[in-house]
RNA sequence: GACCCCGUAGUUCAACGGAUAGAAUAGAAGUUUCCUAAACUUUAGAUAUGGGUUCGAUUCCCGUCGGGGUCACCA
């Protein structure tokens, strides 16, 4: 059988164009038919009847007429005004299953030579994740999976961003009021007690520019006056000298936020293969700069300070050097991916990063271009939208945030609502269970985040709980534990899966299921392209749909034909891995019951 | 102000320029002596607005209105 009834049928329909027509036809559209008319496949005329001078009615009449007579697959045709529509033949079918049950990694496309690496989740440490966080995370962990589906070989990579201002002012606001407090002495992870610190020192900072205005200094210059924004600032100071203490104190609070967020990372089933530390990296850079000068690329003004002229690119002028001689965000990530390409020599870079840094990777990119960089080319910047409240976005200095850590133990609580009320696993020891309820709340939250386009802003209502019905993870999840479940007693009853080479009338309700099974190769080449996991989670969803539709119509264990039972059983196999390879590309797993 | 992104049922999301704009959820009505009802079936409900291109526009182009983001010697 062929790659894919599609490919067999554009041939045929090249050869019937050139039969009955004695011309040929650059391109035209396939499409899946619509479920309101008969067939599988639709063949739209409209675009040919300048070149063949006919109607739309006639092309389609004479196309089908041909096909019908000539091509293996097809079985019939029908046209409605210019849409040809396409019936496929029951061996064609069968053939297309068949291949599909024999595969045993259907849907893992052939290795493409070509690595890529993907960066991706990159905290900050002087607070715990929260949701914005987790759909980086999700994004990034897919993209790496359907990536390798793809053939490529990924490395996935996370530049932790562990020394700044905003690391300094957590260290502060400890210092200051923290009293020799541990994660273990306060109960918290350590990620959450460096949040509140963070927290705290915002707190008092409003309060101290607040003071500043009342005694008459202008908001602006109270900002950069306040006692505490001047004391973290030398604490920043003192941490690039090595003074002692201050690293010693860095160095503590950053290992319980590490130890916090690996917890975090551990429970979504999220890992690196590399990371990288900003305070490693953030002196890097610099021997860029003083290439690009000597390559004319940069230009310095006469306080020393570092440019480029991007205004050719349609961006401004961007500073790339201080006058002072040390470096900027712009700086820093010139030498981060230097760093990058010599550690690995990747085919190709990504970046998962939220859609308010768009400017800064045209910057970075453009700068790579005009360097001559020969990864310049293959970068490209994941864009993806903001997670926003009802009241609008999050900030962590303000608390308005959705908790990583709580938002997963809520839902593992949902989870475990739901499931006491159905009763369907009252055998499982009580470890089984949690694992359950916390699978079930990873599905649901993942699915959340990932069904969505990556490019747009989402919602978020803490009010309204995530679903676990409809198109949800859950409900994909419940699919495949069902199909399990007849497997399980296919087994049981040493019914093996079989599928006829021909002679088997196959149902409306099973074709639906095969054409959809027989798509799922092509959609992972089309994720893989347009680094999208909302292609592949509606795929997950759209198969565990018709496999419902299909179990909720015909029955598998009680049809008279051994013929059908063996065929279903096949089906129902066929599915079961390929939910299960979907879902494992969204960084979901599936249950066996539930 | 300049530049970028986005406006689709009450709500959350779909729709390579193709047929009567799909789902889910909330609403109404059904399905269980039978393989897991976290399911299935039926029903009602939307393209912000004005032009243009096209056989055909949610999709492409221009304007208007509305929302978000960026334009730091912060990261």
């Amino acid at each position: 059988m062929s790659l894919t009834i599609e490919a067999a049928l554009k041939k045929d329909i090249e050869t019937a164009i050139e039969a009955c027509f004695q011309t040929t036809v650059e391109e035209f559209v396939l499409q899946p038919t619509k479920k309101e008319f008969e067939g599988t496949y639709t063949f739209v005329t409209f675009a040919l009847t300048k070149a063949l001078r006919r109607s739309p009615v006639q092309i389609g009449q004479t196309i089908g007429e041909y096909l019908a007579a000539h091509s293996q697959v097809v079985k019939g045709f029908n046209v409605v005004q210019g849409f040809l529509n396409l019936t496929i033949e029951d061996e064609t079918w069968l053939d297309v299953l068949s291949a599909i049950h024999q595969d045993a990694d259907y849907g893992t496309l052939p290795a493409n030579g070509q690595s890529v690496m993907v960066e991706f989740s990159s905290p900050n440490t002087n607070k715990p994740l929260h949701l914005g966080h987790l759909r980086n995370n999700c994004l990034g962990d897919s993209v790496a999976r359907i990536l390798k589906a793809n053939g490529y070989e990924v490395i996935k990579t996370c530049l932790v961003n562990d020394r700044g201002i905003h690391i300094c002012k957590s260290m502060l606001a400890y210092q200051k009021l923290g009293n020799g407090e541990t994660p273990a002495s306060a109960g918290l992870k350590g990620d959450h007690l460096a949040g509140k610190y963070y927290v705290l020192f915002d707190k008092e900072y409003k309060k101290q520019i607040a003071q500043l205005v009342a005694e008459g200094m202008s908001e602006e210059e109270a900002a950069k006056k306040a006692p505490w924004i001047l004391e973290a600032q030398d604490l920043l100071i003192q941490w690039e000298k090595g003074e002692p203490e201050t690293v010693a104190l860095w160095e503590q609070m950053n290992g319980w936020v590490y130890e916090g967020f690996q917890k975090t990372y551990d429970s979504m089933g999220i890992s690196f293969d590399k990371t990288y530390y900003e305070s490693d990296t953030y002196l890097l850079g610099k021997d860029i700069i003083e290439e690009g000068l000597k390559k004319g690329v940069f230009y310095k003004k006469e306080d020393n300070s570092v440019w480029i002229d991007l205004t050719e690119e349609g961006l401004d002028q961007k500073l790339v050097l201080r006058g002072n001689g040390t470096s900027v965000y712009i700086t820093q990530d010139l030498g981060t991916t230097e760093l990058k390409y010599s550690d690995f020599h990747n085919d190709r870079y990504m970046w998962v990063v939220g859609n308010e840094q768009d400017y800064h990777f045209n910057v970075l990119f453009a700068i790579l271009k005009r360097l001559g960089r020969p990864y310049a080319d293959e970068c490209f910047h994941l864009s993806y939208g903001m997670v926003d409240l009802p009241s609008g976005k999050m900030k962590s200095r303000e608390g308005t945030v959705v908790d990583a850590d709580d938002l997963l133990g809520q839902m593992a609580q949902t989870a475990e609502n739901r499931t006491r009320e159905l009763g369907k696993i009252e055998d499982f020891a009580s470890e089984e269970a949690q694992n359950l309820y916390h699978l079930l709340a990873l599905g649901a939250l993942k699915y959340f985040l990932l069904k969505v386009d990556p490019k747009k802003r989402m919602l978020f209502n803490p009010e309204e709980s995530i679903d676990f019905q409809g198109h949800t993870g859950p409900f994909i999840q419940y699919t495949y534990a069902r199909v399990r479940s007849i497997l399980r007693k296919a087994e049981a009853n040493a019914l093996a899966a079989a599928i006829p080479a021909e002679g088997y009338e196959i149902h409306p309700a099973e074709q639906d299921v095969i054409f959809h099974l027989s798509q799922y190769p092509v959609r992972v080449m089309s994720a893989g392209q347009e680094f999208s996991p909302a292609l592949i989670s509606l795929y997950a969803y759209e198969l565990a749909k018709f496999y419902n539709q299909f179990y909720a119509e015909l029955s598998i264990f009680s049809d008279p034909d051994p013929v059908a039972v063996q065929f279903r059983v096949a089906l129902s196999d066929s599915v079961a891995k390929t939910i299960r390879h979907a879902m494992g590309l969204l960084g979901i797993e599936v249950p066996e019951r539930m």
